[in-house]
DNA sequence: TTACTATATTCATTTACAGTTATATAACTA
DNA sequence: TAGTTATATAACTGTAAATGAATATAGTAA
């Protein structure tokens, strides 16, 4: 049974192992390089983050080029969309965020 | 050591349970009747929504009315950020999905 | 007081997962 | 060919958490 993206985002290891790949493909070595892990548990990692469809693999020779797949991160979008203009009333500027319903000014040339 | 936002939100039932506290704020009993599960289960779950400070109680007699907080989801907000106009230019439709912050070199062609 | 209701907690069991060490496999190099 | 590099996997240990049953606690009502 493959990881789905909330338990594979629940890791804090492999959220900072994500951020790596979203920056720019990365073999595991260079993972490795990056993290405070070891290579088989950067492979470990990379195991459920595939299995959550987060990355994609390309083999190179030797070397295996992990990409970033954002499309599992719609889910959360979905699922924090509901929530959003409750935390966003909460912030000090108000100005900051734009209310999406009510559009009264054009902001295209920004 | 109380769980973290990323955890609390990897449980499938919590999510759920999160839902529908964000409607209306809800006694535990009114939890277990809009879920499948079982008393012990509801408030063990709100454990530790209460511990990722999700959710906050107020007692009123024999009832605790949980009350949703979602100011802990600006920590998932903050880590999809980076990730949205990835795959929000995957999208088929061009909603109206808010961009709170200054877009570095969006697309406007495509 | 007793009985009932609402909620929390304890306990035991099981499962999942993180980390390490060791090993396996495939590709590259000399 | 042997030796090295890059990556994956297996075996193991420890821990967190999911689940269910039983119990505890506290408020309410008779």
């Amino acid at each position: 049974m493959p990881m789905d993206t909330f338990t594979a985002l629940a890791e804090p290891n492999r959220r900072r192992l994500l951020e790596a790949i979203r920056q720019e493909p990365c073999t595991v070595n260079m993972l490795v390089t990056r993290s405070d892990l070891s290579q088989p548990a950067v492979s470990k990692h990379l195991k459920y983050l595939r299995e959550a469809n987060l990355v994609a693999v390309k083999a190179d020779g030797q070397k295996r080029w992990y990409a970033l797949n954002p499309t599992p991160l719609e889910e959360i979008e979905a699922f924090l969309e509901p929530y959003r203009q409750l935390f966003l009333n909460r912030l000090d500027a108000p100005e900051q965020h734009l209310d999406l319903t009510s559009q009264t000014e054009t902001n295209e040339a920004d």
